[in-house]
DNA sequence: GTGATATAATAAGCGTGCTTATTATATGCC
DNA sequence: GGCATATAATAAGCACGCTTATTATATCAC
Protein backbone atom coordinates (compact mmCIF):
# COMPACT_ATOMS: atom_id res chain seq x y z
CA UNK A 1 0.00 0.00 0.00
CA UNK A 2 2.80 2.01 -0.60
CA UNK A 3 1.24 2.70 -3.41
CA UNK A 4 -0.26 5.84 -2.19
CA UNK A 5 2.36 7.73 -1.31
CA UNK A 6 1.50 10.58 -3.99
CA UNK A 7 -1.66 10.60 -2.98
CA UNK A 8 -0.50 11.57 0.53
CA UNK A 9 1.78 14.28 -1.03
CA UNK A 10 -0.70 15.90 -2.70
CA UNK A 11 -3.42 15.85 -0.21
CA UNK A 12 -1.03 16.85 2.70
CA UNK A 13 0.41 19.96 0.63
CA UNK A 14 -3.34 20.88 -0.23
CA UNK A 15 -4.63 20.42 3.41
CA UNK A 16 -1.77 22.68 4.56
CA UNK A 17 -2.39 25.21 2.52
CA UNK A 18 -5.80 25.16 3.63
CA UNK A 19 -4.85 24.94 7.01
CA UNK A 20 -2.49 28.25 6.45
CA UNK A 21 -4.66 30.06 4.44
CA UNK A 22 -7.38 30.08 7.00
CA UNK A 23 -4.60 30.80 10.14
CA UNK A 24 -3.86 33.79 8.36
CA UNK A 25 -6.86 35.16 7.16
CA UNK A 26 -7.31 38.01 9.40
CA UNK A 27 -3.74 39.37 7.91
CA UNK A 28 -5.12 39.55 4.63
CA UNK A 29 -2.69 37.00 3.04
CA UNK A 30 -2.32 33.45 1.35
CA UNK A 31 0.22 30.64 2.11
CA UNK A 32 2.27 31.59 -0.68
CA UNK A 33 2.44 35.17 -0.15
CA UNK A 34 3.34 34.78 3.68
CA UNK A 35 6.03 32.56 2.31
CA UNK A 36 7.29 35.37 -0.20
CA UNK A 37 7.63 37.92 3.25
CA UNK A 38 9.26 35.53 5.19
CA UNK A 39 11.93 34.92 2.18
CA UNK A 40 11.89 39.00 1.41
CA UNK A 41 12.82 39.65 4.99
CA UNK A 42 15.71 37.10 4.98
CA UNK A 43 17.24 37.85 1.62
CA UNK A 44 16.23 41.75 1.38
CA UNK A 45 16.58 43.52 -2.02
CA UNK A 46 17.08 41.20 -4.50
CA UNK A 47 15.33 40.93 -8.05
CA UNK A 48 12.34 38.98 -8.47
CA UNK A 49 14.48 35.78 -10.79
CA UNK A 50 15.93 35.32 -7.43
CA UNK A 51 12.63 34.97 -5.33
CA UNK A 52 10.95 32.52 -7.78
CA UNK A 53 14.04 31.04 -7.00
CA UNK A 54 13.63 30.40 -3.57
CA UNK A 55 10.25 30.10 -2.94
CA UNK A 56 10.36 27.36 -6.23
CA UNK A 57 7.96 28.76 -8.32
CA UNK A 58 8.36 29.52 -12.16
CA UNK A 59 9.35 33.64 -12.83
CA UNK A 60 5.81 33.97 -14.04
CA UNK A 61 4.05 32.64 -11.35
CA UNK A 62 6.07 35.59 -8.90
CA UNK A 63 5.25 37.91 -10.77
CA UNK A 64 1.94 37.55 -10.74
CA UNK A 65 2.28 37.08 -6.85
CA UNK A 66 4.18 40.39 -6.79
CA UNK A 67 1.30 42.04 -8.77
CA UNK A 68 -1.64 41.29 -6.44
CA UNK A 69 0.90 41.86 -3.57
CA UNK A 70 1.97 44.93 -4.36
CA UNK A 71 -1.60 46.01 -5.40
CA UNK A 72 -2.30 44.91 -1.73
CA UNK A 73 0.38 47.03 -0.42
CA UNK A 74 2.62 44.30 0.69
CA UNK A 75 6.01 44.91 -1.80
CA UNK A 76 7.35 47.27 -3.52
CA UNK A 77 9.09 47.48 -6.75
CA UNK A 78 12.23 48.88 -7.68
CA UNK A 79 14.68 49.49 -10.51
CA UNK A 80 17.86 47.66 -10.31
CA UNK A 81 20.42 50.40 -11.20
CA UNK A 82 22.89 47.53 -12.61
CA UNK A 83 20.55 46.60 -14.56
CA UNK A 84 17.59 47.98 -16.54
CA UNK A 85 15.87 44.62 -17.00
CA UNK A 86 15.28 43.78 -12.88
CA UNK A 87 13.11 44.60 -10.36
CA UNK A 88 14.22 44.45 -6.70
CA UNK A 89 11.87 43.81 -4.30
CA UNK A 90 11.14 45.48 -1.21
CA UNK A 91 8.88 45.18 1.55
CA UNK A 92 6.74 48.05 2.71
CA UNK A 93 6.46 49.24 6.33
CA UNK A 94 2.99 47.52 6.07
CA UNK A 95 4.62 44.06 5.74
CA UNK A 96 7.60 44.45 7.95
CA UNK A 97 4.82 45.03 10.90
CA UNK A 98 3.36 41.96 10.05
CA UNK A 99 6.60 40.01 9.78
CA UNK A 100 7.29 38.96 13.56
CA UNK A 101 3.82 37.92 14.29
CA UNK A 102 3.83 35.72 10.66
CA UNK A 103 6.76 34.02 11.74
CA UNK A 104 5.28 32.95 15.24
CA UNK A 105 1.99 31.86 13.12
CA UNK A 106 4.41 29.61 11.23
CA UNK A 107 5.99 28.25 13.86
CA UNK A 108 3.19 27.22 15.73
CA UNK A 109 1.31 26.04 12.42
CA UNK A 110 4.06 23.54 11.76
CA UNK A 111 4.57 22.19 15.64
CA UNK A 112 1.11 21.53 15.32
CA UNK A 113 1.25 19.84 12.13
CA UNK A 114 4.26 17.61 13.88
CA UNK A 115 2.15 16.97 16.89
CA UNK A 116 2.86 13.35 18.25
CA UNK A 117 6.34 13.08 16.25
CA UNK A 118 9.78 13.02 18.44
CA UNK A 119 12.34 14.84 16.80
CA UNK A 120 14.06 11.87 15.34
CA UNK A 121 11.04 11.27 13.40
CA UNK A 122 10.52 14.95 12.58
CA UNK A 123 14.34 14.40 11.53
CA UNK A 124 13.51 11.24 9.37
CA UNK A 125 10.51 12.78 7.60
CA UNK A 126 12.76 15.24 6.83
CA UNK A 127 15.21 13.44 5.49
CA UNK A 128 12.62 11.35 3.52
CA UNK A 129 10.84 14.15 1.90
CA UNK A 130 14.14 15.67 0.82
CA UNK A 131 15.05 12.35 -0.90
CA UNK A 132 11.58 11.93 -2.36
CA UNK A 133 12.11 15.36 -3.81
CA UNK A 134 15.83 15.21 -5.13
CA UNK A 135 14.52 12.14 -7.02
CA UNK A 136 11.46 14.40 -8.86
CA UNK A 137 14.13 16.70 -9.52
CA UNK A 138 16.41 14.74 -10.93
CA UNK A 139 13.43 12.98 -13.13
CA UNK A 140 12.47 16.61 -14.22
CA UNK A 141 16.18 16.97 -16.13
CA UNK A 142 15.66 13.38 -18.04
CA UNK A 143 11.79 14.11 -19.09
CA UNK A 144 11.99 12.21 -22.33
CA UNK A 145 12.77 8.78 -20.69
CA UNK A 146 10.45 6.42 -23.03
CA UNK A 147 7.46 4.79 -20.54
CA UNK A 148 6.50 2.08 -22.57
CA UNK B 1 15.54 22.96 10.70
CA UNK B 2 12.72 21.36 10.92
CA UNK B 3 10.94 24.30 10.09
CA UNK B 4 10.43 23.37 6.62
CA UNK B 5 8.50 20.54 6.52
CA UNK B 6 6.06 22.94 5.45
CA UNK B 7 7.88 24.08 2.60
CA UNK B 8 9.26 20.26 1.44
CA UNK B 9 5.58 19.16 1.61
CA UNK B 10 4.25 21.90 -0.25
CA UNK B 11 7.12 21.99 -3.11
CA UNK B 12 7.22 18.29 -3.53
CA UNK B 13 3.35 18.20 -3.93
CA UNK B 14 4.02 20.29 -7.11
CA UNK B 15 7.13 18.54 -8.46
CA UNK B 16 4.87 15.26 -8.25
CA UNK B 17 1.98 17.10 -10.35
CA UNK B 18 4.33 18.41 -12.79
CA UNK B 19 6.24 15.02 -13.45
CA UNK B 20 3.25 13.28 -13.55
CA UNK B 21 1.43 15.93 -16.16
CA UNK B 22 4.66 15.11 -18.05
CA UNK B 23 4.60 11.27 -18.48
CA UNK B 24 0.66 11.63 -19.15
CA UNK B 25 0.65 14.56 -21.74
CA UNK B 26 0.70 12.39 -24.55
CA UNK B 27 -2.71 11.13 -23.00
CA UNK B 28 -4.21 14.48 -22.99
CA UNK B 29 -4.82 14.03 -19.05
CA UNK B 30 -3.66 15.97 -15.80
CA UNK B 31 -2.59 14.57 -12.51
CA UNK B 32 -6.04 14.93 -11.18
CA UNK B 33 -8.09 13.42 -14.38
CA UNK B 34 -6.04 10.17 -14.06
CA UNK B 35 -6.80 10.05 -10.45
CA UNK B 36 -10.20 10.48 -11.06
CA UNK B 37 -10.16 8.32 -13.14
CA UNK B 38 -8.59 5.15 -11.69
CA UNK B 39 -10.68 5.87 -8.74
CA UNK B 40 -14.14 5.43 -11.46
CA UNK B 41 -12.43 2.49 -12.19
CA UNK B 42 -11.71 1.18 -8.96
CA UNK B 43 -15.23 2.32 -7.88
CA UNK B 44 -17.95 2.46 -10.65
CA UNK B 45 -21.16 4.05 -11.10
CA UNK B 46 -21.04 6.29 -7.78
CA UNK B 47 -22.87 9.93 -7.53
CA UNK B 48 -19.96 12.91 -7.72
CA UNK B 49 -20.48 13.50 -3.90
CA UNK B 50 -18.54 10.19 -3.98
CA UNK B 51 -15.63 10.70 -5.83
CA UNK B 52 -15.30 14.25 -4.48
CA UNK B 53 -14.57 12.57 -1.03
CA UNK B 54 -12.56 9.96 -2.60
CA UNK B 55 -10.31 12.35 -3.97
CA UNK B 56 -10.50 14.97 -1.02
CA UNK B 57 -11.97 17.74 -3.51
CA UNK B 58 -14.34 20.10 -2.23
CA UNK B 59 -17.81 19.08 -4.45
CA UNK B 60 -17.57 22.85 -7.03
CA UNK B 61 -13.54 21.51 -7.81
CA UNK B 62 -14.93 17.87 -8.72
CA UNK B 63 -18.01 19.33 -10.85
CA UNK B 64 -15.45 21.87 -12.58
CA UNK B 65 -13.76 18.47 -12.70
CA UNK B 66 -16.27 16.66 -14.47
CA UNK B 67 -17.30 19.13 -16.95
CA UNK B 68 -13.65 19.37 -18.69
CA UNK B 69 -13.45 15.78 -18.44
CA UNK B 70 -16.86 15.21 -20.13
CA UNK B 71 -16.24 17.48 -22.61
CA UNK B 72 -12.94 15.67 -23.39
CA UNK B 73 -15.05 12.64 -23.67
CA UNK B 74 -13.70 10.72 -20.79
CA UNK B 75 -16.87 10.69 -18.45
CA UNK B 76 -20.37 10.39 -18.82
CA UNK B 77 -22.81 12.03 -16.09
CA UNK B 78 -25.94 9.72 -16.01
CA UNK B 79 -29.00 10.29 -13.83
CA UNK B 80 -29.00 8.25 -10.90
CA UNK B 81 -32.57 6.13 -10.58
CA UNK B 82 -32.96 6.91 -6.70
CA UNK B 83 -32.04 10.31 -6.47
CA UNK B 84 -33.00 13.28 -8.89
CA UNK B 85 -30.34 15.83 -7.75
CA UNK B 86 -27.65 13.20 -8.50
CA UNK B 87 -25.37 12.33 -10.96
CA UNK B 88 -23.79 8.84 -11.94
CA UNK B 89 -20.37 8.97 -13.68
CA UNK B 90 -19.36 6.62 -15.47
CA UNK B 91 -16.00 5.67 -17.87
CA UNK B 92 -16.36 6.31 -21.67
CA UNK B 93 -15.13 3.69 -24.11
CA UNK B 94 -12.15 5.55 -25.08
CA UNK B 95 -11.02 6.27 -21.14
CA UNK B 96 -11.52 2.82 -20.10
CA UNK B 97 -9.02 1.94 -23.21
CA UNK B 98 -6.24 4.16 -21.55
CA UNK B 99 -7.12 3.21 -17.53
CA UNK B 100 -4.58 0.11 -18.17
CA UNK B 101 -1.69 2.18 -19.12
CA UNK B 102 -2.19 4.69 -16.80
CA UNK B 103 -2.04 2.40 -13.85
CA UNK B 104 1.54 1.34 -15.44
CA UNK B 105 2.13 4.80 -14.98
CA UNK B 106 1.61 5.68 -11.76
CA UNK B 107 2.79 2.91 -10.35
CA UNK B 108 6.47 3.43 -12.18
CA UNK B 109 6.25 7.13 -11.02
CA UNK B 110 5.88 6.29 -7.63
CA UNK B 111 8.40 3.72 -8.40
CA UNK B 112 11.05 6.12 -9.22
CA UNK B 113 10.18 8.79 -6.79
CA UNK B 114 10.60 6.33 -3.81
CA UNK B 115 14.42 5.09 -5.38
CA UNK B 116 16.71 4.63 -3.20
CA UNK B 117 14.78 4.15 -0.10
CA UNK B 118 14.08 0.40 1.07
CA UNK B 119 11.05 -0.63 2.27
CA UNK B 120 10.87 0.16 5.69
CA UNK B 121 11.67 3.86 4.94
CA UNK B 122 8.84 3.90 2.43
CA UNK B 123 6.32 2.38 5.00
CA UNK B 124 8.11 4.70 7.66
CA UNK B 125 7.13 7.95 5.62
CA UNK B 126 3.56 6.94 4.30
CA UNK B 127 2.88 6.29 7.79
CA UNK B 128 4.30 9.68 8.87
CA UNK B 129 2.70 11.61 5.90
CA UNK B 130 -0.34 10.01 7.59
CA UNK B 131 0.49 11.44 11.30
CA UNK B 132 1.18 14.89 9.66
CA UNK B 133 -2.34 14.56 7.67
CA UNK B 134 -4.47 13.66 10.24
CA UNK B 135 -2.92 16.25 12.73
CA UNK B 136 -3.64 18.44 9.98
CA UNK B 137 -7.60 17.16 9.55
CA UNK B 138 -8.37 17.77 13.01
CA UNK B 139 -7.00 21.00 13.02
CA UNK B 140 -9.42 21.74 10.01
CA UNK B 141 -12.23 20.58 12.88
CA UNK B 142 -11.09 23.44 15.64
CA UNK B 143 -10.23 26.68 13.44
CA UNK B 144 -11.08 29.25 15.88
CA UNK B 145 -8.45 28.36 18.38
CA UNK B 146 -6.82 31.84 19.51
CA UNK B 147 -3.65 32.00 17.52
CA UNK B 148 -2.28 35.19 19.53
C1' DG C 1 31.62 46.96 -32.32
C1' DT C 2 28.51 43.38 -34.07
C1' DG C 3 25.85 39.37 -33.91
C1' DA C 4 24.38 35.24 -31.36
C1' DT C 5 22.84 33.74 -27.12
C1' DA C 6 21.12 34.13 -22.47
C1' DT C 7 18.46 36.27 -18.95
C1' DA C 8 14.60 39.31 -16.54
C1' DA C 9 10.09 40.26 -16.68
C1' DT C 10 5.70 39.91 -18.53
C1' DA C 11 1.34 38.38 -21.41
C1' DA C 12 -2.14 34.97 -22.91
C1' DG C 13 -4.60 31.12 -21.88
C1' DC C 14 -5.69 27.22 -19.24
C1' DG C 15 -6.45 23.76 -15.19
C1' DT C 16 -6.95 23.28 -10.23
C1' DG C 17 -8.88 24.51 -5.85
C1' DC C 18 -11.09 27.34 -2.64
C1' DT C 19 -15.17 30.21 -0.19
C1' DT C 20 -19.65 31.71 -0.41
C1' DA C 21 -24.21 31.43 -2.36
C1' DT C 22 -28.12 29.26 -5.01
C1' DT C 23 -31.40 25.70 -6.69
C1' DA C 24 -33.48 21.31 -6.55
C1' DT C 25 -34.58 17.34 -4.20
C1' DA C 26 -34.56 14.06 0.03
C1' DT C 27 -35.29 13.16 4.56
C1' DG C 28 -36.84 13.48 9.19
C1' DC C 29 -39.95 15.30 12.73
C1' DC C 30 -44.45 16.64 14.27
C1' DG D 1 -49.24 15.85 4.94
C1' DG D 2 -46.27 19.85 5.91
C1' DC D 3 -42.34 22.18 7.44
C1' DA D 4 -37.39 22.28 8.84
C1' DT D 5 -33.16 20.56 7.76
C1' DA D 6 -29.77 18.21 5.06
C1' DT D 7 -27.70 16.91 0.80
C1' DA D 8 -26.31 16.98 -4.50
C1' DA D 9 -24.93 19.79 -7.86
C1' DT D 10 -23.74 24.06 -9.67
C1' DA D 11 -22.44 29.31 -10.24
C1' DA D 12 -19.53 33.40 -9.39
C1' DG D 13 -15.32 35.08 -8.37
C1' DC D 14 -10.75 34.69 -6.88
C1' DA D 15 -5.62 32.90 -6.08
C1' DC D 16 -2.10 29.86 -7.62
C1' DG D 17 0.69 27.54 -10.98
C1' DC D 18 1.86 25.95 -15.37
C1' DT D 19 3.41 26.08 -20.70
C1' DT D 20 4.40 28.78 -24.45
C1' DA D 21 5.55 33.17 -26.43
C1' DT D 22 7.20 38.11 -26.41
C1' DT D 23 10.05 42.22 -25.30
C1' DA D 24 13.95 44.41 -23.44
C1' DT D 25 18.45 44.24 -21.95
C1' DA D 26 23.07 41.80 -20.84
C1' DT D 27 26.68 39.10 -22.03
C1' DC D 28 29.78 36.46 -24.70
C1' DA D 29 32.45 35.33 -28.92
C1' DC D 30 34.77 37.18 -32.56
Amino acid sequence: MVQNIGYLLSDNSRLLRRLFDRRVSNLGLTAVQARLLLSLEKFPARNQAFYADRIEVEPITLTRLVDRMEEAGWIERRPDPQDRRARILALTEKAQDIVKPLRGIVDRLVEDILEGLDAEERERLARLLEIVGSNMTAQRETPEINHG
